[in-house]
DNA sequence: GCTATACTCTATCAAAACAGTAGAGTTAAT
DNA sequence: ATTAACTCTACTGTTTTGATAGAGTATAGC
């Protein structure tokens, strides 16, 4: 039931790039030094990104990376379903990327009952955290205030 | 997030078994049969689960594997753990099988914090459910009284 | 006891996935 | 023109996965 380190690193990628929305874009080597990432693994996962439309990218001598859209648009959902495929334990439960299984009848497979729990735990999770959340996170772990606003009086 | 092909032949198996705790023992061949899984594969896979004390088996002409306990007493979770390892997504966040990640600060980790959720989420489906539960949802799906008390008038 | 048939134990293996490295190329600010 | 960034494609070593193979051990029934 593992993500992959690519996986991983996408995520703390993105973590990284919604930490940073203010500046015009990150360089790789920034993320890679922060984040104890391999620069030229990034390299690959963050053009993926970009490719898939989640970032965009300036290249040249002041190139680096930025989010495409607002970071509370991007879930943590459809990363992982982009690097990963699907959330589901097994294809036979995926909603989007499902594949038969060898059992001899899925309509009555009690495993494939109880796999698509698993699945809806999982998908509710993930595609109800977004970049903004993941960031508010670690800024509430950080021991920063994450919204100014629950500390008026 | 895949559940292996070994973890879903362990889950079959069990609930071949688990379907048939009225017979002595059953043959691998015949588990072998009813779920389409190859023989000399699925023999490994049940003498692990004979070896974690899941399982026992009678050899010789009239053998066979049974379950050791009642399958109220045996849950997907300690199956899926014994056959894959972790049911967390990373194993930063594993109860039990932590290791330690290479981000910078785990306490920290905004990633950490969100996969702490999905590990939750699936762990909570995974420990609820028995084998005796998903025959029940087996017989179910089979179009079978599950529990005949129920259409008592 | 012999035999047939089951489980048991260890080894091996091919293919795929994973994690990472490498090199040559393109772009753009200075 | 130079430099420092991203881009594209290929390759490679390691591990995991999904088996297969063979020799061995136990036991029911005759």
């Amino acid at each position: 039931m593992k993500l992959s380190l690519r996986g991983e690193y996408a995520l703390r990628a993105l973590l990284v790039l919604g930490m940073n929305t203010d500046k015009e874009v990150v360089r790789i080597q920034t993320i890679s030094d922060e984040q104890n990432i391999p620069k030229r693994f990034l390299e690959q996962i963050l053009n993926e990104l970009k490719v898939a439309g989640i970032l965009e990218s300036r290249r040249g001598i002041a190139g680096g990376y930025r989010l495409k859209s607002a970071p509370e648009k991007i879930t943590l959902a459809e990363v992982i379903r982009l690097i990963e495929g699907p959330l589901a334990p097994v294809s036979c439960v995926s909603e989007k990327f499902y594949e038969k299984c060898t059992c001899p009848d899925e309509a009555k497979c009690g495993i494939r009952s109880v796999m698509k729990d698993v699945r809806e735990a999982i998908v509710k999770v993930l595609e109800q955290v977004t970049v903004a959340q993941l960031c508010d996170r670690a800024r509430m772990l950080e021991g920063q205030v994450a919204n100014p606003l629950d500390y008026v009086i």
